[in-house]
RNA sequence: GGCCCCAUGGUCAAGCGGUUAAGACACCGCCCUUUCACGGCGGUAACCCGGGUUCGAUUCCCGGUGGGGUCACCA
């Protein structure tokens, strides 16, 4: 039928390229054999999800292993979505947990030869791959109003049909040329549909770098391809930018692994090559007594958002990704606990297929470990960074700004206690935790939290304490400081060593446990904290002694 | 409902025909220790079910079951 010619030149005349203008406008990439060229597609929505950083993640991961690129390309084909500034904060929050882009939308503007990035400046491209569609037979105008679609999904549940615009349900697959004519000549609304030549009873084998092979029936469905809007829909829109923008690794969740036959046919129809699609496993959340697809609605503190507001340092967020996304990373990581992440390879096939369960726990745990590795000044300046956009009336005191005492030095002080050393002190997990561990160091926070020890008695803690600052001299090395709590323990009737005690639990009252515990607690207000002598050392002379005496009232 | 994906302890997971079925988190106990923490040692706890194939299945095949996903002019 010749009249396809015409038809595209009836709905397409003002689309004076060709789908040779633009393969020579964006020619394969000159790269190094196995490069990887990947890339992050969010919709701008404003709403940044722990799961777009976890495809962001291994994108980036991937390309840089492979000295390919990763590029950020925004698909805003959906007006109606999408909420202003969305771009923006994408990209800036993404930088803040180390996620960097070589080439697409930035901050000021757009870099790299394969662009524009925004989808919804590429109209023309893809409009002109449409028109070439409809040349084709392949594609083809549809009147389908709303109320006919609707009444059509009606039907074919009640007859249990699969639902959707396909073979006689599509109405205007065949219509002739003049009736279309006439219909646009009336101004009538349509969209352009893929005429599918897919035969569902057909399956078709495609392998998933995550997955391996796996099998799919055609596509049957006449997808909608362009919008009556004129822009297109996500499935034509990707499939072209992928190939144009020479993308080799497409990362997607496996919520898209439903559509994978649509876009391979298309693929096919555009004789374009496909790309190696990974899958990813989908993030879980506990709902109750069931797994669940964490959702963007009904799971806001799963945005990325919560976590920075919460004050998890970026590199044990990547720490943990990682560990989710290959399960041999922990391994490595116990092996080079030095390492940086650059240094571990990650492979697509080492990656799970089952939905994962955020688990919570273990980023905390993974954050303590990660922190240890952190020097203290880089995480005090993390710490203070973070209390100034998250806590702004304590940063005003911790940063020192309120009171000369405090400041940075003394911060990292407080932070530093028993992390040095082979055995280091993994007390420090996020920003809000950390600021609450160390808040005793901060009179304005000071507060006693915690119960007497079990063994002292409400009479021995006047004795105990007074001893105590009798004897107390800030200058005495932590030894000597130590021998004198023993010396008032032995003195008052507790067990020097807590051995004896257990042993012979009628000889003592205590044990030197419980005498170090109260004065613990006359100091730092609570029944644990890192060694009482540093933190004393850090405090002065006068803060002690005024905590204790103020405890003793 | 159709189609697709998935299935090992509470969670994340090794395993890829023969193992006492790793490890990590969490939990419990003990030890070390001036408390806490760290660390060390130990413990509770798993191959969804049913058929095959096989000398032998957690592993391969089929069928159930269960969970998840997807069926838009949203991505």
């Amino acid at each position: 039928m010749g009249n396809y010619k015409h038809l595209s030149e009836l709905l397409f005349g003002h689309i004076d390229k060709t789908a040779e203008h633009w393969e020579e406008k964006y020619p394969p990439r000159n790269m190094v054999d196995g490069a990887a060229v990947t890339r992050l597609g969010p919709s701008p929505t404003g709403f940044i999800h722990l799961g777009n950083l976890y495809t962001a993640f291994m994108n980036e991961k991937l390309s840089k292993q492979t000295g390919g690129l990763f590029y950020l390309r925004i698909e805003d084909t959906d007006d109606k979505r999408e909420v202003e500034g969305a771009a923006e904060s994408l990209i800036t929050t993404l930088d803040f947990f180390g996620i960097d882009f070589d080439e697409g939308v930035t901050l000021d503007g757009e870099t790299g030869d394969y662009g524009p990035y925004y989808q919804s400046d590429r109209k023309e491209i893809y409009q002109t791959y449409v028109k070439e569609l409809i040349a084709q037979g392949k594609a083809y105008p549809c009147f389908l109003t709303e109320d006919e679609i609707n009444k059509i999904r009606e039907e074919q549940e009640s007859g249990k049909l699969m639902p959707g615009i396909y073979g006689k349900w599509a109405k205007y697959r065949d219509t002739g040329f003049e009736e279309i004519e006439s219909k646009i000549k009336a101004d009538a609304e349509y969209v352009i549909r893929y005429k599918s030549a897919g035969d569902p009873t057909k399956y078709f084998k495609i392998n998933d770098d995550i997955r391996g092979e796996v099998s799919m029936p055609e596509n049957e469905i006449d997808v909608v391809l362009l919008k009556s809007n004129g822009i297109p829909t996500y499935h034509m829109a990707h499939v072209i930018d992928d190939h144009l923008m020479r993308t080799t690794h497409v990362f997607r969740g496996e919520e898209w692994l439903s559509s994978l036959p649509i876009h391979v046919a298309l693929s096919e129809a555009l004789g374009f090559e496909l790309p190696i699609y990974c899958h990813t496993t989908v993030l879980m959340k506990m709902d109750g007594e069931t797994k669940r697809k964490l959702s963007k609605r009904k799971d806001p503190e799963l945005s990325l958002e919560y976590y920075k507001s919460e004050g998890y340092h970026p590199k044990a967020i990547s720490e943990y990704l990682m560990t989710i996304i290959n399960s041999n990373f922990e391994e490595w990581r116990m092996e080079n606990p030095d390492e940086s992440l650059e240094e571990f390879t990650m492979e697509t096939t080492k990656m799970g297929h089952s939905g994962i369960l955020f688990d919570l726990d273990k980023l905390t745990d993974v954050s303590k470990e990660t922190l240890v590795r952190i020097p203290a000044d880089e995480l005090a300046d993390f710490v203070l960074g973070w209390i100034t956009e998250y806590e702004p009336e304590k940063a005003a005191v911790i940063s020192g700004a309120d009171n000369e005492l405090y400041g940075k030095e003394y911060l990292i002080k407080a932070l530093d206690i028993g992390r040095t050393g082979d055995k280091p002190r993994k007390d420090l997990a996020y920003g809000k935790q950390i600021i609450d561990f160390i808040s005793y160091f901060y009179d304005e926070y000071f507060k006693i939290e915690d119960q007497l020890p079990a063994n002292i008695t409400a009479e021995d803690v006047p004795v105990i304490l007074n001893a105590y600052i009798d004897t107390y001299v800030h200058s005495d090395p932590r030894d000597v400081w130590f021998e004198k709590i023993r010396t008032i323990t032995a003195d008052n009737g507790y067990a020097v060593k807590p051995k004896d005690f257990k042993k012979n639990p009628d000889d003592y009252k205590g044990h030197v446990g419980d005498v170090s515990g109260l004065i613990r607690l006359a100091i730092v207000g609570r029944s644990n904290s890192p060694d009482i002598w540093e933190i004393q050392q850090i405090l002065g002379e006068d803060r002690v002694r005024d905590r204790i005496r103020n405890f003793n009232k």
